[in-house]
DNA sequence: CTGAAAGCGCTTACAG
DNA sequence: CTGAAAGCGCTTACAG
């Protein structure tokens, strides 16, 4: 073997050592179903000879699309968008196209807005992961689903999401259900969190208890939880059950039951929200909401394919039902509370 | 306005509405120096005007270079990827390059290998922040680094890691200062894990007490430490400290003490390993080795960036010093113990 | 199925 | 700096 510095094959090299056409190797590429069974078997085991792969960008710039799908999230810390991108891939899987992944801060030394990647890139459809800034601007005709309750409104955008305010009717119920009457909510920023907020009040005013609310230092992290819960345990001693706007605000309301000397969920029940990888440990054992991620990701592929073929309608919005996942962190309050 | 049905704006397109050539808009694309202020200004506005953004597949086609490292990660849910890609970033950002991110389940609805998409594209490196597997063939001269320690080695690529070892037995010396002698060691798979067990046993045989290693079920996930601790803490009672292989394993072990009635730290001290998000959680407080990954990161893009100019060498392993972030979750043993 | 041709939107190299 | 040209590796469309 002679040693040829760095020129990757290309289908010319690939038709050449099949023994075919440079057109019918595009065609086998592109998994065109007139081509017979022999000449593909050739053709594939040529490619897989000279290891060959095709140019991502010369496929792009000759064809009319980049079958590839762009996912812009807030943060990779956030895992919510883990299941998303499993529910986005299935339904994708068929089409076969790829995703490209991307934070706000990924590429921020290259690129003004994090989206510029993406249309640099020439995606064929965008999930929008994170709350909308005014500088997204995207060019009208592409489709984009934006994933998740947001403050914002991507114009010409559907909107796929759980329905937060059900998630958070059905949490506040399962702590009514279980007796609970003095049940404080921790808040924060956000779309998602506002509904939450609302549907807990929603649940409470409905069964009579006076709902209090308490927000943390505005965003919803771990300290936020452990913030706004130190406020609400302190100010209102009688209370019995927390809902936190998410698994990681819980997190932090653990820590403040703790330092109280309260126990979970003995004296105190603790239930978050979204079901997250931290709320199945052993030491959380966290009842939480499920927001079925993975089906909001199936959906958002659903909408994308749709505006993609031509058929996609009015901009619209589609809620799921979330799920109550009951584990150890909840309880009947004591007899004596 | 008339309406231009989506066909993207080119560089004619900015030369035209600028009063330049298509030659001068490319060199200002590519930031050439040879170019007047006011030209350089003219050009930019009218891309903004216009609103260009320059078609990604079409540079790359055209130039020797895709100004592109892929980062091949392990799973998103392990999140010690977040702090090498920040110090990847700020060692990349002089130079321009852009980051595109993969685990190996993103596209495996697409293609074979989850290095396949990362070579489709033509990257101008690449970074391994996983196991390598036999599958993943690089060409030879792409640059590649291998980030962390692993079982498996890429022939020809650079290894920048943490010092496990190093790291483990400073972490074991903080027991052994703090006064424990009944330590134990939870460990699990992969290369790392290896290294830290073994620098475990070796801050332990220097210091006199018998190490005792115990593995959960293969893994380093917090179902293996909330495993290996069970049966640590029930088959060695006098066991006073425990170090985790990672701050995962260690939340298990949280779990498994708890469930004993062991408070931590006046029961049992526990230390684990990665300075992850979680550790610094009120609820954990946990103490840990920082590995730095951001050093790890910033480290791996300037091996990249000497071996894509031309002068790397022969392919080496850099080794950076962890460490020690002491919290709340250590402290000397009780006298009685 | 093949073959020849044009073109995607850039970069490169060069004469002016 | 401009202008004309070639080419990157594919896709597309079409005559055979």
């Amino acid at each position: 073997m002679s040693s040829r510095p760095h020129r990757a094959p290309t289908i010319y090299d690939v038709a050449q050592a099949a023994g075919v056409s440079k057109s019918l190797v595009s065609l086998v590429l592109r998994g065109s179903s007139s081509v017979s069974e022999a000449r593909r078997t050739a053709v594939l085991e040529a490619m897989a000879r000279l290891d060959y792969r095709p140019s991502q960008a010369a496929s792009a710039l000759a064809g009319a699309t980049t079958r590839t799908i762009g996912v812009l999230i807030d943060d990779y810390r956030n895992l919510w968008f883990v299941e998303l991108l499993r529910g986005l891939q299935e339904g994708l899987a068929e089409h076969g196209l790829r995703i490209a992944v991307a934070d706000h801060t990924l590429n921020a030394h290259v690129e003004a807005s994090p989206l510029d990647g993406f249309l640099s890139m020439r995606v064929d459809g965008l999930v929008i992961a994170t709350e909308p800034s005014a500088a997204m601007r995207v060019p009208e005709g592409l489709p984009v689903v934006v994933a998740g309750h947001r403050q914002a409104v991507v114009p010409g955008a559907d909107v796929v999401a759980n329905d937060d305010r059900l998630g958070a009717r059905r949490a506040t119920e399962h702590l009514l259900g279980l007796g609970h009457r003095g049940i404080g909510h921790l808040t924060g920023g956000g779309g998602a969190a506002r509904l939450r907020a609302e549907g807990f009040a929603e649940a409470m005013s409905a069964a009579g208890p006076a709902p209090r609310t308490v927000p943390g230092t505005g965003a919803t992290t771990e300290e936020d939880g452990y913030v706004a819960a130190a406020r609400l345990l302190d100010e209102a001693p009688e209370t019995t059950a927390v809902f936190a706007a998410n698994d990681t605000m819980a997190m932090g309301a653990l820590a403040a039951a703790r330092e109280r000397g309260l126990r979970v969920p003995q004296d105190l029940s603790v239930i978050g929200y979204d079901d997250s990888p931290i709320a199945s440990t052993h030491l959380l054992e966290l009842t939480t909401v499920d927001s079925r991620n993975a089906r909001i990701g199936a959906m958002a592929a659903e909408r994308l394919m749709a505006r993609i073929a031509g058929n996609g309608g009015p901009a619209g919005c589609s809620l799921l039902s979330p799920e109550l996942v009951v584990r150890g962190s909840t309880a009947p309050p004591r007899p004596g509370a």
